[in-house]
Formats: structure tokens, sequence, C-alpha cells
DNA sequence: CGAGGGCCGTTGCAAATGCAACGATCATCG
DNA sequence: CGATGATCGTTGCATTTGCAACGGCCCTCG
């Protein structure tokens, strides 16, 4: 048996990180499927057609970091849904932007509350130690 | 159109952990799969085997959260690859336990330091934060 | 103009995933 | 014992996923 250096998965920061996201976001997203009928990805969707202008598949792409055919497929869906609305930009024609229906609107207005009482939640286990805890996220992946 | 409260998605919490879990995660997976062939799941098994006392699968699945049939189809890939041998448990025939073979030790050997070497480079990028942040993640997740 | 090259969103397809069902085994307890 | 219920690992199946290829559109440049 060849002789191993000592290794500490559970202090292992990739594997750290890939557990507490899925136990982070498995609570919302068993939420949002069961009560909303919603997927993470059309959550994300929504957010950003919510607090964005009319944005384009492809902005939608970069900015919250999803594949471009889930983009594609989760904002079909959200179409069919009613909960918004495809259309072409009038200046470019291969763009697609995305505008919240009534529907799309009064869902996301519900759905905040719960994802911000998750957050608050969150911040309250972290104590005065999340500001320092976002500085840290900042160092390992800088947002814009 | 229904006013919206405001909302700071790229603070949201389990967005941002997800978005740097699957950062934290590319990099090594990229190099694990185009350099040995071996996903991340087959990675955590692999260091489970090496550092357990031959765990049987079910062990694996509890400590490292991952799926009960991703752990059985990793050890089956990992057996048919010959880095790791299943034998039942002469005390209770329903439990498969895993030893690593020679080759398997290798592996490992070979896949260790590389993981050493990530780790170093994250807890530099961090740089006195580092045990910050070990504390906040205990917070929000705490390790057995 | 118009041809070439790049960007946009969709879709087909193979692989990965999660879940439930199953057979085999064990433990409990009457 | 023997029956019942629980646990273990595998597998079938429907869904999701990532990736590449595609058609439509725009821009540049000759």
């Amino acid at each position: 048996m060849t002789d191993l250096p000592a290794f500490d998965l559970e202090g292992y920061l990739p594997y750290r990180f890939t557990v507490i996201a899925a136990e982070l976001s498995d609570g919302l997203a068993r939420q949002y499927r069961d009560r909303f009928g919603i997927s993470i990805a059309e959550w994300r969707v929504l957010v950003n057609v919510g607090y964005g202008e009319s944005p384009a598949l492809r902005d939608i792409e970069r900015r919250v970091r999803l594949e471009k055919s889930k983009v594609s497929r989760a904002a079909s869906r959200l179409e069919a849904k009613g909960y918004l609305r495809k259309e072409v930009d009038a200046h470019d024609r291969r763009l697609l932007r995305l505008t919240l229906t009534e529907a799309g609107a009064a869902l996301l207005a519900r759905l905040i509350p719960i994802a911000e009482a998750y957050q608050a939640e969150l911040v309250g286990r972290l104590g005065p130690e999340a500001t320092l805890l976002h500085a840290a996220l900042d160092r390992l992946s800088p947002r814009g």
C-alpha cells in the first residue's frame, strides 16, 4: 500500500462550498418548487427581468452564470406559464428582450420577501461576521 | 406594473455560494477529468476509501453528501478502471466495503498534491481571513 | 451592394442526475 | 424460530444538463 499524504476533505474549500451551496439552495428551491412551481433557474431569470431594463437572454446569461440553453429554456417555461413576454429588439433583431407580465410581477412580489427572510435568517446566524464573510467571498470571486 | 421591493441578487448568499462553489470546483474538475479521467464524485469516493478503514458505500454516502446511486455508480466506475475493489462485509453481508488497489493508491497519491496546491492557492488569496471564513462556514453548516 | 465572420437564441442528442422500486440481508420481538 | 420492518446497494426510468450545431441576423470591409 502506497503511503498517502494527509488530506482533510472536510476542510477542503471546493468541497465545503459545494456542500453549503447545495444546503442553502435546497431549502429555498423546495419551497419555490412546491408552492410556486418555479425552479431556481426560473427564479433567477425572474429576478433579472424584474430589476433589469427588459434584459436580453445573453445579458442574463452573463450576470447570473447560467448556461445559454438553461436561460433559454427557463425563459420559455416562464413564458408558457404567463409570467413574462419575449419581444424581439427593434434595433437588433437577434436580441430577445424579456418583460414581466402582471402575473409575473405579482409572483415576484411574493417570492422576494421569502428570499429576504431567508437571507435575514442566514445573516442572523452569522452575526457580526457577516460582513467579513462577504469580504472573504469577494476575494475568492470578485463580483462585478 | 406592480412595485417591487429592492433586492440584491449579487449579495444573496445562496446565489453567491452556488456561483463560487461552481467556480472553485470547475477548475479542479476539468483537470481531474482531462488528465486522469476522474469525475468529482469519483474523486470524493477515492479520498474516502483512501483515508477511511475500507468504508461501505453508505458511510461514504453520509460523509460526503453524495446521492446513494451516485456513490454506487462512482464506485462501479472506479472498480471497472481497476482503482478499487468491492468486497462483501463478513459480518453484515448487506455492506459492500471498498479498498484501494495499488493503482488506486498510486492515483490518489498523484491527485492529493494537486488538491493541496489548489487549497493553498485559495488560502493564499484569502490571507489571514482564511480562519474567519472557516468559522463563518461552520455557522452556516456545522461539520461533523 | 454582397461576402465573410461574429453574435444571438433554439434545439437535438448523449450523458448525468434524482427518485422510487426492488431483492437481498439483518435485527427485533412475540 | 418466524414474521415484520428496517437497511443496503443496484437499477430502471423520466427529467435535467451541457455541449455542439444550426439558422437568422448584424457588422465590416472590399
